[in-house]
DNA sequence: AGAAAAAAGTTGACGTATCAACTAAATTAA
DNA sequence: TTAATTTAGTTGATACGTCAACTTTTTTCT
C-alpha cells in the first residue's frame, strides 16, 4: 500500500532496514515478544514470512537466535547491541512520521476510520458462498 | 492486504483470474481505455506491474494486443469474447461483494474513511526530509 | 532539420502478503 | 503409555506493489 512507501524510504536511508524488519524488532525492543509465535500474535503476521525476516535479522547481525531449551520447538530471540542502537536511532523518525501524518486528522476521522475499517475486515471475512 | 483476500479468492474459484487481471479487464470491458496508459491514467497501476498483467492476458487469451498504427509506441487492446463472457458472469459476484461489504458502513463512516484516507495519502507524500 | 526531452512499454530486482504442505516437538486423550 | 492432536517453525509457491534502468518512438525546442 502506498502509505508504507514513505516509511519504507525512511527506513532503507536511515537505518538500512526493511519495514517488516524494523516492525520486528521494534517489537522485540518494546514489547515482552521473545519468539516468532509472540510476535505473529501481537501483530498477526504471518509465521512464513516471519521465519524468513527472522533468518534475515539473524544473518545481518539484528537478532541472536537460540532454541528454547525447555520447549525445543520454540526459539528464543534477543536483539543484539547492533539492533538497539539502530532501534534507538530510528524510533524517533518513526514516531515523528506517525505523528505528523495523523497530525492532518481530527478525533472524528480516526475514530471512523478505525472503526470503519474494523467493519470492513469483519465484512470481508463473511462467507463469500453467499455471493 | 486483507480485505482483499475475498476478492481474490472469488475470482479465483469463478473465474480463474487474479485481482489485477480482473481489474484490467474490467478497465477495458467498463471504461474507454484502449491502452496500458489509459489504465495507468485510470487507476494509478504501476507500469510495470500493467506490462506483465497485460502479456499474462494475452497469453491466456482474454486480450488481443495490436500496435497503434499512428503512434507505434501505444497499443491498442481489445478484449476478446471469452473475456467478455467472463466478465458479464463475474461481474454480480464482484458488484455484491462490494455492495455487502459497504452494507455495514453508514454514510458518514464512508466519507470520513475516503476524506481521511486521502489525507493520510497527501501527508505520507510530503517530503520526509524534514524528519 | 537536428538535438533534447518526454511518453509508452518492457524488464529486472526487491519487498510485502497470503496460502499450503511439511517437519519436529509437545500436549492431550484413549 | 501409546496414539492422536496441537503447536512452533520452515519452506515453497504465487500474487501484489514499488522503484529503477532501459529501448523505441514521438514531440518539442531552437
Amino acid at each position: 500500500m502506498r502509505l508504507n512507501a514513505q516509511a519504507i524510504r525512511i527506513l532503507k536511508r536511515n537505518a538500512g532496514l526493511t519495514l517488516t524488519q524494523w516492525r520486528v524488532i521494534a517489537l522485540l525492543a518494546g514489547t515482552d515478544c521473545k519468539n516468532s509465535s509472540d510476535i505473529e500474535r501481537q501483530i498477526g503476521m504471518d509465521k512464513g514470512q516471519l521465519s524468513r525476516t527472522i533468518r534475515g535479522l539473524t544473518d545481518a547481525g539484528y537478532v541472536k537466535f537460540k532454541t528454547d531449551t525447555k520447549d525445543h520447538r520454540k526459539s528464543n530471540l534477543k536483539l543484539t547491541a547492533k539492533a538497539r542502537k539502530i532501534y534507538d536511532q530510528t524510533l524517533p523518525l518513526m514516531r515523528n512520521r506517525q505523528r505528523s501524518l495523523f497530525a492532518h486528522l481530527d478525533e472524528t476521522e480516526i475514530k471512523a476510520i478505525y472503526s470503519a475499517l474494523e467493519k470492513l475486515e469483519r465484512a470481508a471475512q463473511l462467507s463469500e458462498d453467499e455471493l
